[in-house]
DNA sequence: CGCCTAAGTGGAATCCGATTCCGTTTACTC
DNA sequence: GAGTAAACGGAATCGGATTCCACTTAGGCG
């Protein structure tokens, strides 16, 4: 709530009621077919998820971006929110935990919906994955080289650079697993702040 | 459809000479127009660049994302022959660095391209970070409360966990120093191997 | 060496969805 | 309760992706 931009709280030019109410519908219709088609699904089907005719959603949307940011604000807002309402029902650690793991369902949901729009097909999907596979023999040649000439230790495989490296490059099927796990391990770091005061910073 | 990992090495029908030749001049212009206007650049202009016609590249490529993944495949063997070279010409320790600095430049190039997939308009430009702003208040509370509790130790701030979370929310504009330093890092790291021993491995 | 055939081609024709336009409807003002 | 301008819906328009088909041309064969 309360954002200074525009299009939800205060418009220069007060907005009539029912356009409010319009613009409710079809930030709410978006999501909905958003999460089911992928955010380049036809905008007739959006204007007819908010029940609205497709000028409407053009005069408060020109652009697909708009809404998709629009809509992006919208779920932003909930997860404030929800960081409020967690604050003032659990202890500070339970509500930091549970917040996080809402945060993180957040963030995988729009990963989600940002992945289907790469690729309107299936195509792409284990792309970053077959890439790696490709590279992966051609730099375990070089890493065992520089391993036998004595240059490095073993501490790191090929497959583990190229992850490294790569990162982002993965548009990533399945992660939530290890999202979950690296945050588990998150918070488990953040509680043992105060005990160890050793090897808790490697690198910024 | 033709077959699944055709159109470049061995298909089964024996492609015709000139085929062939088209083939490898619209991978060729697409990289060109790809890089120029991004991913979703014209039909029209991919097959002009060529100088084909548009039929000829729809033969070849029946959906758009068969041609990017043409131009992903051409490319990454170019990086694999980059790698026998080094590995050929330089010692091992060398020729990795080169190498890695040389994937790193391949991944920066896809992500470039990739990103200005996802938005036509700029629109998107800093909404990662955008979003990060609008939410670290949030999580700010959340973590200055936890650690008056005496929950947490010092660690990390709002925004580093944000950060750490979000990771691949970002589409990252200009990480290529940030990049960079962190290969710089793995390499320092992997040259240390032999030395030290303790406190290489931390979490796979 | 020239012919025959089917693969391959270019550009015109078609199709589909995004964007715009305009007459009508509806919320606020006085 | 009438006047006015904002807002609306759906039809019309526009642009680019995809398909179609009459025409070329590579390359095998007599």
């Amino acid at each position: 709530m309360t954002n200074r931009t525009d299009v939800e709280s205060e418009p220069r030019t007060p907005l009539r009621a029912d356009a409010r109410r319009n613009v409710e519908a079809l930030i709410e219709g978006a999501r909905t077919v958003f999460a089911r088609d992928g955010v380049d699904a036809h905008v007739k089907d959006v204007a007819l998820q908010a029940g609205v005719g497709v000028a409407t959603l053009y005069r408060h949307f020109p652009k697909r971006a708009d809404l998709v940011l629009a809509v992006l604000r919208h779920d932003v807002d909930e997860c404030v929110e929800t960081a409020r309402e967690l604050a003032a029902a659990h202890t500070p650690m339970d509500a930091l935990t549970l917040w996080l793991d809402r945060y993180c369902a957040f963030v995988l949901t729009k990963q989600g919906l940002a992945a289907a729009l790469h690729s309107g097909e299936a195509t792409f999907a284990g792309l970053g994955a077959q890439l790696l596979e490709r590279l992966e023999p051609a730099l375990d040649e070089l890493v065992q080289a520089a391993r036998v000439a004595g240059a490095t230790g073993e501490g790191a495989s090929a497959m583990d650079l190229l992850r490294a490296v790569a990162h982002l490059c993965t548009p990533g099927p399945s992660h939530i697993d290890y999202t979950r796990r690296m945050i588990t391990l998150l918070l488990a770091g953040l509680r043992q702040g105060p005990t160890t005061e050793r090897a808790t910073r490697t690198a910024p």
